[in-house]
DNA sequence: TAGATTGTTAATCGATTAACAATC
DNA sequence: TAGATTGTTAATCGATTAACAATC
């Protein structure tokens, strides 16, 4: 199939899924799809099977196709589907043909790495500001923009119409910078702080955690080494020895960031 | 109860899960109460009910509990649970008990970002090195280490005995970095970069991305504006049309990360 | 003992998967 | 038409949750 694009006669309105909305699952995966979507688009490969972009997106092709049913019918039997037209519904679906604002405020070495990911600004996210509240990181630059005070926030949020924030602080901060996003009209969060964040309803939140990932990563590689079955220590220790757990000499609360941001 | 710690008449021997091993999605918990559970403890805090824990991680109680069952009996009724004991367990289910050495591969601001998180080195992470391909780059230091060159990764797996590894490179530098890390010995990989790595059996591999944490806070953004369904233009454009989506005029390809490693 | 809270059961819900009829 | 591949069904699996008996 070279340049005749299926007709998709039912193309005009057609949810396919009953009820209510997209499986939580299935919208965590669409990014996933989007990528490899992406990349054939940039090798110019005008169709992709189920199967094949399965393999590039790492799931099974049953659980791909189940997905894409949730969106319509956007494939065509025995051909498979068109990568651009599919990238465009996925783009869509996601939010991604419109243009998001977004402000990150801490900008520590975490911040900067954001501000640069190329990752972003190709998915319609744009960065509508950089603030931190130390006066000796604000007026410095990051990814070609000026590093702003965090008082400036109220102000851009309203003429930029900012409605996602990214929080790179410490977390002795997020909380506090939280509720200044949230009065300022931020409704969706995107935490990396290690910190868990009350919001009123209305305001998502999602967290990031560098460590969680790791730590699962450790969990599984312990049971490698342990063979059998990992029983290494049946009995453990007694509450009391419990008590001289090994800790880091950190100082103060969990110290997980590098500080950036005082305030 | 100030420090009459429960008896725990159960401690010895008590997988209470029955056939294999703790669920996924509880092992992707425990992140989450050890976290919780650290800040009581530098509160001092000697025991804590399921209420309380679940309410401070983010979850509700009746799962965590579940959660907790699943390691053994290591609550007190009508008390709750010894916080230090708790951590301990916890930990040690995890592994965090022991040290892991880890190489952090690409060391642009991201890497950077890592070797300064806090939140390894407090759970038993040791960055053993740091490590890039570019000359430029080797021979810096970042968080008072050196940068040291790829070439030496085979040696420091060894002397070090590195089962795990950070790769923070650009995408298409990746799988190589991956090969040689399986190569050197490393049997677990935590991929920042937006890749599907292909590795052996035995080999484990977790993938953190940025963006698709931002792409799903899209996606809820996006409902709320749309207001009574989201069902915006049913309609859609055609394949056709689909053909001229917006892209970020980024040269070849994905190029998503900021360069950091050439090779 | 009375009150509190765990650990577990059982019901429910949602996600995954294989299989195949529909159909290009 | 014959071959290929989607979209959907139905079965299975795993995760969540409420409720409560066990027990400190």
């Amino acid at each position: 199939m070279a340049t005749g694009r299926p007709t998709h006669p039912a193309d005009r309105g057609r949810p396919a899924n009953r009820g209510r909305g997209i499986p939580e699952a299935t919208v965590a995966r669409l990014p996933l799809y989007l990528r490899a979507l992406t990349a054939l688009s940039e090798r110019s490969v005008p169709t992709v099977s189920s199967e094949e972009l399965a393999a590039a997106a790492g799931v099974n092709s049953a659980k791909l196709r189940k997905d894409f049913s949730y969106l319509g019918s956007y494939g065509t039997r025995g051909v498979g589907y068109d990568v651009e037209y599919l990238v465009y519904q996925i783009s869509r679906e996601l939010g991604l043909t419109q243009d998001w604002p977004v402000v990150i405020v801490g900008i520590g070495n975490l911040g900067h790495a954001l501000a640069n990911y190329g990752g972003f600004a190709s998915r319609g996210f744009r960065v509508a500001a950089l603030l931190d509240a130390d006066p000796a990181v604000v007026g410095s630059s990051a990814a070609g923009l000026p590093v702003r005070h965090m008082d400036e926030l109220e102000q851009i949020a309203e003429e930029e119409q900012v409605s996602i924030g990214v929080i790179t602080t410490p977390p002795g901060a997020a909380q506090q910078v939280c509720d200044r996003l949230v009065a300022a009209g931020v409704t969706s969060i995107l935490n990396f702080a290690p910190t868990v964040l009350s919001v009123p309803d209305g305001v998502d939140v999602r967290k990031v955690d560098l460590s969680i990932e790791l730590q699962i990563l450790a969990f599984h590689e312990q049971r490698k080494s342990g063979e059998d079955g990992a029983e290494q220590s049946v009995t453990g220790p007694t509450p009391k020895a419990a008590t001289k757990l090994r800790r880091a000499p950190s100082s103060g609360t969990d110290g997980e960031f590098p500080a950036v941001m005082p305030a």
